[in-house]
DNA sequence: CTCTGTGCAAAACTTTTGCATAGCC
DNA sequence: GGCTATGCAAAAGTTTTGCACAGAG
């Protein structure tokens, strides 16, 4: 595997985003630097480096794949007002891959946790929302 | 909401599914009873059914998403090299969203846990395969 | 009769791919 | 120089949507 600019360029801003972005926010953030960039070479790339581990793909019910750093493992919470993607480490013990494991008697190699939440911003603005109704 | 044909019989087609059937999955097998009926409506009613609860999304990572029952909980896990879908019923406790919640401090609504692993069949083929392989 | 759902087709959106060229080692 | 990666553009795959008509209550 070569050593390109592009890679490089695209590897750190996964890595420095939190915003968990999609393959066209990273292209919209790279194309600042990199003019000519294009969408193609993103998607071969993210590809490749979530093949070799260094990110992780997210799957969202009904949106574009997100891409999140890879150097610690964490789990998701999906806002189901807003968007917003949460990280959380979840402590479990024995851990996820290794109840699967246990209870399947088959060999896991990866698991994607993501849940559905309402995160605290969302949750003030319904409670705002009840008692504006309740005026009526 | 009206009851009507097509909502039934794509509603009775995933839930008597045992292959978690993809939209088009559901639309060839709607189609032998149905000649007319058309891909937008199945994705129009798999939608609606997911929003009411009747059944559930799954998601898959570069895959098309894919359809299943929702009256029994369970979890989902994929066979990197076949790609099935394997139904697992996770044991936990306290329970993942219960984990979730406690340690987040969210409430949470929903979750899907989907994990990667190596299914019996395809287990024996790469045995079969690496001992091939050493034949060379 | 009114309102919701359907069929059809076009469009939108996301992702992949073929090909000639550029860049890395 | 040889192999890999890129840019561009076209295509593939999935899902949504506008519209006129059909069907449900």
């Amino acid at each position: 595997m070569n050593r390109t600019r592009q890679r490089e360029v695209i590897l750190q801003t996964v890595v420095n985003s939190r915003i968990h972005p999609t393959a066209d926010d990273i292209y919209q953030i790279v194309r600042i630097k990199m003019p000519n960039i294009s969408l193609g070479t993103v998607y071969r790339n993210l590809s490749l480096l979530c093949n070799i581990g260094k990110i992780r793909k997210i799957n969202v019910v009904g949106q574009a794949d997100r891409f999140d750093r890879a150097n610690d493992w964490h789990d998701h919470m999906i806002c189901i007002k807003c968007g917003k993607i949460i990280d959380i480490t979840l402590e479990c013990s024995p851990s996820i891959p290794e109840l699967l494991s246990e209870q399947s008697g088959l060999e896991i190699l990866d698991y994607s946790l993501v849940a559905q939440c309402i995160c605290q911003d969302c949750s003030a603005n319904i409670s705002e929302t009840e008692i504006l109704g309740e005026l009526d």
